[in-house]
DNA sequence: GGACCGACTTAGGTCAACCTAACAAATTCC
DNA sequence: GGAATTTGTTAGGTTGACCTAAGTCGGTCC
């Protein structure tokens, strides 16, 4: 069984291949946030336990049994904070960090258990599918036409750790399921958009944080 | 905020304090399945904590501080069994291990809100009191006299490592709640009873490690 | 009163998982 | 094509939490 780091780690690269591009140490470390020495090291460690396979890019690549491992962490992830919200009633943008700590402590058998409590949920509350589940075709908010419209479908992973921005969103009536028509937009500049109804200006990040589809 | 480590020391402080006499270091460690010298290290840096003293006689106590976080990694403990048992659907018997893992990773909100859903419970699923409610007095299954009647109330903690014990008193048809008959007993021999009108045999180490109420 | 026993400590070691400082190698930038 | 940046590695250090081996110390036993 992978410890707590390990699976730290898988997750990092599942996200990072599943939400970016290229997976390399260095984005790992930002990610993270360890040096890279410390990243550096582990990666050779997981490529040795064969979790892991490097290119000669030296690109990191999950092994079959390295994505099964990543692959179980991130459901656990994602089931926990659907837990989190659905049973225990927690907001929507507040359950990243006890997802974080609770993954690690879920046994197959309890996963399996909230799964089916949970009625076998497609997505985590942040509208990321739980993976093996085919995602919808979605693009960045800044790439919709102004004028028209598009329902957001997710917030990458990624961009959860980002101290108060899923709260900012919320704070926009910005969430899954929730239609956007979007009506001005300049690269960089804050993003005009009308959500439920309203007309608001959105900081501009979202452009590239905020996944929708049409 | 304590690490697990230190939560399990207070834990087994707690819960030796409460279900056995004097906490000693020498205790602890063969509690916890630790060496001497590294309890005692601990118990030293629980001590500079200000989370316990020590009394002439080397006896471990918990200061204020240090009982109230006992007392969450306690709570927080039996809480999640309750929630297996009751949410999940845990087996009675098979919660110990994975609640042991999700009593470090709840934050208070969480704890909050688990006694909430829960309906505030006032034990675990093994008859033990969420710290702050009373017990009810209660005796070991030796003490009771021969053809009386007893209801079992709880099986400490301490006998819960015990692998495969919780199962066998399940497989006996004891759990808390249900009212034993007690036929014939001699010290050290397995024992005689009657639960839910089965006779039957129980191992001889049941005598102090259940616990029931006249 | 010496031998033994249980409880505790001292000394020194290991392991996982991080760190900084310094450097090498590869890429990109003008 | 040389400078600057990005990326990775080597070397050595730290911290938390454990370990074994080898004591010390206070009591008990006969």
């Amino acid at each position: 069984m992978a410890s707590s780091a390990v699976e730290e780690y898988l997750q990092a690269i599942y996200t990072l291949a599943d939400e970016s591009g290229r997976v390399v140490s260095a984005r790992l470390a930002e990610f993270l946030g360890f040096s890279a020495p410390a990243v550096s090291e582990m990666v050779h460690r997981l490529e040795r336990e064969q979790l892991v396979e490097l290119d000669d890019r030296k690109e990191v690549h999950l092994t079959k049994t390295g994505q099964l491992q990543a692959d179980s962490v991130v459901r656990r992830h994602r089931l926990a904070e659907r837990f989190l919200v659905e049973v225990l009633g927690f907001e929507w943008w507040k359950t990243h960090e006890e997802a974080e700590r609770l993954e690690h402590a879920m046994s197959p058998e309890m996963e399996q258990r909230i799964q089916k409590v949970l009625g076998d949920p497609q997505t985590c509350p942040h509208g990321n599918p739980m993976p093996g589940v085919t995602p919808r075709p979605t693009k960045p908010l800044d790439r919709v036409v102004p004028g028209t419209t598009a329902t957001v479908e997710r917030i990458p992973d990624q961009f959860e750790h980002e101290p108060g921005f899923l709260e900012y969103l919320d704070s926009q009536g910005l969430k899954p399921g929730v239609a956007v028509q979007v009506i001005e937009l300049q690269r960089g500049q804050p993003i005009r958009v009308t959500v439920d109804g309203t007309e608001r200006t959105i900081r501009a990040d979202c452009g590239q944080k905020v996944w929708v589809r049409a």
